[in-house]
DNA sequence: GTCTATATTGCGATAGAC
DNA sequence: GTCTATCGCAATATAGAC
């Protein structure tokens, strides 16, 4: 057991929940998700991940490095994605619009993470700038046209920065589709 | 001078700065805004409304009923812009998408400063649902589709999500203006 | 690697003078 | 209506045992 996990190789510890730092940044960004900023303290983040205080704090020195680890893994995951979208060939735009209505995946909760901590971390900022500038790279190479890639972008934000006031994404995909289709797309 | 202020009318005293309510309410929303909830502490609004902790508490019991305060105000902002879409006639949507980009604007600060507290407070998350559902109902009965509707909802609530993340939102703007061109609008 | 203290700071809120 | 002083508490972070 021991064996096995010394062995293992960093790109995969990075995805194994039986990892406890893997474990912390899980529990810190379903905490800043569903709790906002002040109910994600070192405290919580600990409880839920099943370590004391201490024991975080021996694996991120300090809430500064827990935020840092967790916009690192952001990263990592919108590499990722912007692969898969260029995976998805002709419905690029497609796949783009459907999973920014999707909820509960790696990427999603990473995403409202960094946005909760935007509201008053400057690297989070940089982050999701950085993220925003890859996808809509990703999208006007695709559709080799500004101001579709622009607008289709927009709408994902729209979808995105509605999950939580809004009907159902699916609803809402609809509609949207809907209004694409009259575009020829 | 005493006697002008005891007669001023409440409407009035709503928009008034010198009023010591109002401009608590104004501070409170701007450092929430620029510093996030952690920055708009009560000590914070206090100093930069001009007034001690004390004479912060006199007016607001609890950071709770500032919240309030904030809301409500919100709400009446929200009203005022539904009234001023309907005055725009043909061009409601075109308002809309606009004053979208539109930033400093008294609305815009209160709707920055809910959307900042709906990361952990329910009374925000539903004003700002309240807020969506309004300005659906007004760009529906304008535009006598759901679809359309609901896209330029969408990639206005994406250019309000991106003022931090983008390029200018007047950039945004042309492209967004371009493709609705291609839809007749 | 993980734990239990403990030091320290900063916030929300109360009390009472002016 | 506004102020200062102070209490109580919760959060970050440190120290040191296991």
């Amino acid at each position: 057991m021991i064996g096995l996990r010394a062995s293992t190789r960093l790109s995969a510890m990075a995805r194994n929940p039986s990892d406890t730092k893997e474990r912390l940044l899980d529990a810190f960004d379903i905490l800043l998700d569903k709790q906002g900023i002040s109910g994600a303290t070192l405290d919580a983040v600990a409880a839920k991940a099943g370590v004391s205080k201490g024991g975080l704090l021996y694996h991120y020195g300090s809430k500064a490095e827990l935020i840092k680890g967790s916009l690192e893994r952001l990263d990592r995951l919108v590499d990722e994605d912007v692969a898969s979208m260029k995976a998805a060939g002709d419905r690029l735009h497609m796949y783009y619009l459907e999973t920014s209505a999707e909820t509960g995946t790696p990427l999603d909760r990473s995403l409202i993470a960094a946005s909760c901590l935007a509201q008053e971390n400057d690297e989070a900022k940089d982050s999701l700038r950085k993220t925003r500038e890859a996808w809509f790279d990703a999208l006007n190479e695709h559709l080799g046209d500004p101001d579709l890639a622009m607008t289709v972008q927009l709408i994902g934000d729209g979808m995105y920065f509605n999950q939580n006031f809004s009907l159902s994404q699916d609803e809402a995909l609809k509609h949207v589709k809907n209004v694409l289709a009259r575009l020829g797309l």
